[in-house]
DNA sequence: CCTGAAACCTGTCTGC
DNA sequence: TGCAGACAGGTTTCAG
């Protein structure tokens, strides 16, 4: 599923094209077309959001969190993937395909397609990013993001560590997998209280944390199922959807849980 | 205030 | 084989 590492391998996609298509920057938009009524989040219909954004052009692409930011003239347009969401950039030609929820068409013969299956995923056409992006908490990549900054903010948490992980309000990005995955490397168990990690294991976590994303973004993020293409990631999950197989250190079995209504994977001897 | 659980969705897997 | 039900997952919203 989208998380961080698959949001960061998809925008380096829409700036830059390669791999999954073609870049979206300096393309002109002609109009704006939505099928699913709950995807679009704006303040007036689909026809008159088409209408405000024709003419204007994608000058800039990035990620906050588990955001996807491009930038027009005069607007924002923030999309968020959710579960299921994807996008790609092609020629505005030949069939959509089933899921297909909005399109933007470039006046080039391009096109740029958001795809989402479980209708999760939401875009949002505004002038005000921040009052959408407002809450979110650090980048774990950022260099703010220091083992001081996580042993400060741990210290007063009686929530357990996993909780605190996917709580995108203190740490923005990680998801599921890369929670499983950064507390198996640090030897952590996932329902320790956060306020009981040591200072050395709030260093441990928050290297584990950045390494195992930075190791992702390399693989160009997780593929599995249906959902999500491209990626390598998956191959190299440690503990992630393999219960009942060795733990890759100690052969244990690694036992699933669940933790905060998510489904955990971690090995019993390892993560103590 | 904080925590936990339900709701939102639909394709896929599991069990009877 | 077929079908009902469980499950997955990120976030918001509601309940306790």
């Amino acid at each position: 599923m989208p998380e961080l590492p698959e949001v960061e391998t998809i925008v380096r996609s829409l700036r830059s094209g390669g791999m999954t298509g073609d870049s979206i920057l300096t393309r002109q938009i002609s109009s704006v077309e939505c099928f699913n009524s709950k995807t679009l989040v704006f303040e007036g219909s689909a026809e008159q959001c088409s209408e405000l954004l024709r003419g204007s052009h994608f000058l800039s692409a990035d990620r906050r969190a588990k955001y996807i930011r491009l930038r027009t003239e005069s607007h924002w347009i923030l999309i968020h993937l959710r579960m299921s969401g994807d996008l790609r950039c092609e020629a505005d030609s030949g069939e959509l395909l089933p899921h297909d929820r909005l399109v933007f068409h470039f006046s080039d013969g391009m096109r740029l397609v958001f795809n989402d299956v479980r209708k999760f995923g939401r875009v949002w056409v505004t002038d005000d990013p921040e009052a959408v992006l407002a809450g979110l908490g650090i980048e774990p990549l950022s260099e703010d993001f220091t083992a001081e900054w996580l042993t400060a903010h741990l210290a007063g948490q009686h929530r357990v560590i996993k909780s605190i992980l996917l709580d995108q309000s203190l740490i923005a990005g990680i998801g599921n997998i890369y929670a499983d995955e950064s507390l198996f490397d640090a030897g952590i168990h996932p329902k320790r209280p956060a306020c009981s990690l040591t200072e050395a294991e709030c260093e441990k976590l928050r290297n584990s944390i950045r390494k195992t994303l930075e190791h992702a973004i390399e693989q160009n993020g997780s593929s599995f199922d249906w959902a999500y293409k491209g990626g390598h990631f998956q191959n190299e999950f440690r503990v992630y959807q393999r219960k009942g197989e060795p733990c890759p250190v100690c052969g244990t079995p690694i036992e699933k849980i669940v933790v905060g209504q998510r489904g955990t994977h971690f090995c019993p001897h390892c993560q103590k």
